[in-house]
DNA sequence: AAATGGTTTAAACATTTGTTTAAAAATAAC
DNA sequence: GTTATTTTTAAACAAATGTTTAAACCATTT
């Protein structure tokens, strides 16, 4: 009986926390007002506080779910078991695939840390000593044994992951500056990304072969 | 940009003005209401209405003031006669100026641009036009003569700012991160913004002297 | 059929929001 | 010095905000 329950609480509480998602996504806490996430869930509007008790709870929640999807999945990449080549190329693959499949998140994660950075990132020790594993042992190999330019883990990962990411920082920017549509942007976005992969690998294994 | 100096024998109106720009530039456009801007530029509310007629036409004032002053300024450098290594380098010393001055201006304009692109930038033409102008050509130039990797203006230009602003988009999130101070950020960035050099003249002109 | 307990609703709540008013104060003009 | 004009003020305004209430609803159990 209880897991029937669940799961008729856990439909109403699902749907609007994923239109709550879709539009702090868009328009950020403070630009969300509690009707807009009561009608864009087509639910009444008690509804939000009887399951989050209250905007910010469910924002914080949303916030932490989104920043820890990001962090884990990049992480994830760090961890791997391949070549720094390799490794440097699917991160920004993957970073590509999550940004295109959610344009807003950096841009919103960004502006909500500014905001609010003490009650958003409480506590960053974990994900701080999963950073200096094993891409930041990696780099400092390579960079050791002459088969990569000499550059720490601290300025190679927002280079890489900036220059991607301001693509889709500044989509709404540079699609009214060009004139084009979502497809095209899209296009202009994959370009970038292999741009982005050509100038990196090319910057740091300068030495070795073009294969 | 100007250092927001609140000046007692200043006009009612441009206190209000500069208050409203310090905040504006932090706290967002939905994030700022009417009495945070009076109470900081030590006014009554009522004179917010009075000077501006609204909080929406002081807004879109202050925000107009910002994206004009950062486009002619890029724009200026586009246009300089100087060759294009110096040019782009000359670009990312300026660029990164700006962001060491104003280190919330560019999360801001992308945050409101998302928000509300229609009424922020509703005549681009004449700054498009400028952007077709002498850095394009200098590029299209180089590129043919050889000197220069292929590579299109639309896809440089984001390039070297995007690596380079997003430092300034993160600077809340990397203080975090790595524990620092506002200094201790300043000299990250600063060592960054040589790696951006480093980077972008080193792929571009890879044929070329390391002069 | 009555009772139980979680769910949903319409309505109201107290604050906060942007904005306006009308009078006071300060300044300028005569 | 008196009158006009502009600037500033305290107070109020309606609308919007996040939140709560108390009753209605509905499935399940007794």
């Amino acid at each position: 009986m209880e897991v029937i329950v669940t799961c008729i609480t856990q439909s109403s509480e699902k749907r609007i926390k994923e239109a709550a998602r879709a539009i702090f996504l868009k328009k950020g806490y403070a630009g969300t007002t509690a009707r807009d996430i009561a009608e864009a869930a087509n639910m009444n509007i008690a509804l939000t506080n009887y399951y989050f008790r209250s905007k910010e709870k469910l924002f914080i929640e949303i916030f932490r779910d989104l920043f820890n999807y990001y962090c884990q999945n990049t992480l994830r990449i760090f961890e791997k078991p391949v070549g720094i080549r390799e490794k440097l190329i699917e991160l920004i693959e993957e970073d590509f695939r999550v940004m295109k499949a959610e344009p807003n998140l950096v841009l919103f994660l960004m502006n909500e840390i500014q905001r609010d950075s003490e009650q958003l990132l409480p506590e960053l020790s974990k994900f701080k000593e999963l950073l200096h594993g094993t891409l930041t042992t990696q780099i400092k190999e390579e960079v050791q044994n002459g088969r990569m330019r000499d550059i720490s883990a601290d300025h190679l990962i927002p280079l890489i992951m900036g220059s991607l990411q301001f693509i889709f920082v500044g989509k709404k920017m540079n699609m009214k500056l060009h004139n084009t549509c979502e497809e095209e942007f899209n296009h202009f976005a994959e370009c970038h990304k292999n741009l982005i992969i050509s100038m990196i690998t090319e910057y740091l294994f300068v030495p070795e072969t073009a294969s």
